[in-house]
DNA sequence: GAATGGATTGTCT
DNA sequence: GACAATCCATTCA
């Protein structure tokens, strides 16, 4: 959920993939450290938050694996609280499913940039909390929207949900 | 200070 | 299903 003095805005996270460490192609991490990927060699338990395309802000949940640095891409949210100011965000025609549809998307819809880099996912106004959750069927399959390492089945997504993004791969 | 590219999205066929 | 738009932050000189 993320806080904001517009409100706060939160969803249940519905689709994530995960950035394993430098032998990962497309994790972030493979080049070796640099200023941007910093907050990947940081603590676990940190928001990473950059920008693609010039246009679009994608936030991750930091995490380490085996202590090599990793990453959880946030793709999608089912919205929960505060769908007013998401449509806000987003616009008043957009569907509640797709409010938080695709990573770009959710970013958007929290109010999630540059600034929101580094937070604490634990103690700032930018949180993951387990609220726990109905049992739910999950799928995984390949990454997708990158261009290399693609063949690591290490996208998952609560299966049939509505607001999962995939138009790529089904 | 200039060049580069991307973990996307939306629109068109 | 395919492709182009978009453009800032990062990177490199």
């Amino acid at each position: 959920m993320h806080r904001t003095p517009a409100g706060t805005a939160a969803g249940m996270i519905v689709e994530t993939e995960a950035y394993i460490g430098e032998d990962d192609p497309a994790c972030h991490a493979a080049p070796g450290p640099t200023r941007r990927n910093a907050p990947l060699y940081g603590p676990p338990g940190i928001a990473y938050v950059y920008l693609n395309y010039g246009i679009h802000y994608l936030v991750n949940a930091v995490t380490e694996a085996d202590g090599h640095p990793a990453a959880v891409l946030i793709r999608a949210l089912s919205p929960v609280e505060g769908l007013a100011l998401m449509r806000k965000r987003r616009g008043e025609e957009v569907a509640e499913h797709d409010l938080c549809r695709g990573p770009g998307n959710l970013t958007k819809a929290l109010g999630i940039s540059l600034s929101e880099n580094e937070l604490d996912l634990m103690s700032s106004r930018l949180t993951i909390e387990d609220r726990g959750c109905e049992v739910v069927a999950v799928s995984r399959g390949p990454r997708i929207g990158i261009r290399v390492g693609v063949d690591k089945p290490w996208r998952y997504w609560v299966t049939g949900h509505p607001s999962v993004s995939g138009r790529v791969i089904k």
